[in-house]
DNA sequence: CGTTATTTTTTAAACATTTACACCATTAAA
DNA sequence: TTTAATGGTGTAAATGTTTAAAAAATAACG
């Protein structure tokens, strides 16, 4: 039921040569005389001869292809990621191939098992949130597997990082919320493991400090799962608004934390910007059509596909071992629609 | 700097057998004593060996990968269907490359040429709205290749097929208008070119018959390229609004045209539904949190990526040719929020 | 014409694996 | 005792390609 393929052994048998002739015109070898070169360019043309990867591949001992370990493909942030992913592979010629951990340690390490196997050249990899042991990156990064982590990284591996100015982002919007006059400020965040959620928590609280209102600990909810399992957000929710003091704002740290709480507080009939507002990290394009608009912090996504995987192929192709390691930080975007912005307060500036 | 993997010649110089033993002693061949077996096995687990998928992959003349060719993985529906993809090829032990269309014919042609060239074992492919002529599926097909269509079919190719019922979603958008009592129902809808065009207009035009409204050509608008130039969709609903009798709804027939159609209208000030209705096909989370929430029509993504990828393996491991086609049809859900509802109106039904 | 230098081509090994076939002991049957 | 069958293992070829080394063909030169 396969098709087989022309190979290099049938232009030889049709031209009377030997295979290695045949090889050394293709790739146009200085050894061969330009007759015989012609010769065996136009035969492989018409019989529309293509080299097989696989042969290829054994061959060299690599594979052009690099895996790709995401939490979930469905998710604005990270198809905007692969996105860029995937334009520069296309580009070097290289294939894409994509697995999902579900947030799981455990599917992750599955995952990068397979990947692996499969004799990728390297990985691009976003840590589960259930990962705070990065042993299975290290013993392959031991074995010499180029990895590149985006978003959210460790810093207990020595390698090319790619990430947002995690910090900046939650500090503007923080201070944005402050701006508009909002004092009691909750946070909904991921998973303490993960470098987002430290480094987004840690900008939010800088804001605060330096707006002199302090920080209050029980205003900040994490939900484990960065809300694959909604209850969770609910919960967050539910417990911010039996505080003997509610807040007046919350600010959540990433997207599907972002949509998530603004359905619950939907379901729960409380009015977003009147009753509390909202501002999140969020990469959904429908932001501007929320009800209300929603005030976001937009990631570079594309763009942090696109510097992830240059910085892996540049791992990959690199002759020497590579040493010096980049930690690229990209610039979040804050987007005010009208989630943050009392509408009696809009002339406030 | 790659990492040389244990092979199976490791293990024979180790034990002093030969390679051919070692390996029929790992697939568990009848022929090697137990011993033997179990020797080779320990040996294998200490050394940590990993068969090479690539030299399996030369032998066997099949790499275990489908590709896939989507029009753009940033899309909610499209992401969805992937992620059903990879849930059957993860559990199957394929791989899945995934590449982007772009909405180009050209695009398409080269990404079906290197996937192909990468000897993937199978294709899912989704057609692209440039894409009239089929004549390089059907090349492919006929050296050998499976594949699978969905989504965006066309029935110039015999092979399996995976689509939702477009007709009646469609039909019960439309019907769920006119129940509204809207009458002037306009429809944005993809290239003329794509199955799904044509057959949920056939919906829409069959639920206005159904109803006694003539079907009027000029509430009909194309994009043709679905939106992803954001102009296109302007165009149409700046068109709609120039005719004498402005229409009092909208039946949007993919994603992007829906959110894009949202943004055109609360960007000229138009209010949903006071002003005009909309109803469009969409696989948005955030549909319920949209200003309005907007009744749309979901499509069962993933699941259609499963089914896509159930058939395609199964025809990509069938031992013999495989002559009997199946056009699967799942079942489009209409979910029903405030876009279309007359506040006024909201108790007639 | 014979020798050397140069150009061109072929041979063979390698990449990791599978498998038809051959081989060699045993042991059972004749 | 010979023959045949059986069980276990090794040899070698095959998958498609590259490449070092050997070989052959050609050219140059005295």
């Amino acid at each position: 039921m396969k098709f087989e393929a022309v190979t290099i052994k049938d232009i030889a048998k049709a031209l009377g040569i030997s295979t290695s002739t045949v090889s050394r015109a293709l790739r146009d070898s200085y050894e061969i005389s330009s007759e015989t070169k012609q010769l065996v360019l136009d035969c492989a043309e018409k019989l529309n001869y293509h080299p097989n990867p696989i042969a290829l591949s054994l061959k060299e001992r690599r594979s052009r292809s690099i895996g790709v370990v995401v939490c979930e493909i469905a998710n604005s942030f990270f198809s905007q990621v692969i996105n860029g992913i995937e334009s520069i592979a296309y580009e070097k010629g290289y294939n894409v191939i994509i697995s999902q951990s579900h947030e799981s340690y455990e599917r992750e390490i599955m995952d990068l098992h397979y990947l692996s196997s499969r004799s990728v050249d390297g990985l691009l990899i976003s840590l589960s949130t259930e990962t705070n042991d990065i042993s299975h990156l290290l013993s392959l990064q031991e074995k010499g597997m180029p990895i590149v982590l985006f978003d959210r990284v460790s810093h207990e591996i020595k390698t090319h990082n790619v990430v947002v100015d995690n910090f900046k982002g939650a500090y503007e919007a923080t201070e944005h919320l402050l701006n508009m006059g909002y004092k009691n400020i909750a946070a909904i965040a991921n998973s303490e493991f993960l470098s987002i959620t430290t480094e987004r928590l840690a900008g939010y609280k800088e804001a605060l400090a330096n707006h002199n209102i302090k920080y209050n600990p029980t205003y900040v909810k994490h939900c484990f799962y960065g809300g694959m399992i909604f209850s969770e957000i609910e919960e967050a929710v539910n417990k911010l608004f039996t505080l003997k003091q509610k807040p007046d704002a919350i600010i959540t740290t990433s997207d599907k934390l972002t949509t998530g709480c603004l359905k619950t507080l939907m379901r729960r009939g409380i009015k977003v910007p009147d009753d509390i507002a909202l501002v999140g990290f969020s990469n959904s394009d429908l932001a501007e059509l929320l009800n209300p608009p929603l005030t976001v912090v937009r990631q570079p996504a594309m763009e942090m596909g696109r510097a992830a995987t240059e910085l892996l192929l540049q791992l990959i192709e690199s002759k020497r071992p590579v040493t010096q390691f980049e930690n690229r930080v990209l610039t979040p975007e804050l987007i005010i629609g009208n989630s943050s912005v009392l509408q009696q307060e809009e002339t406030i500036k």
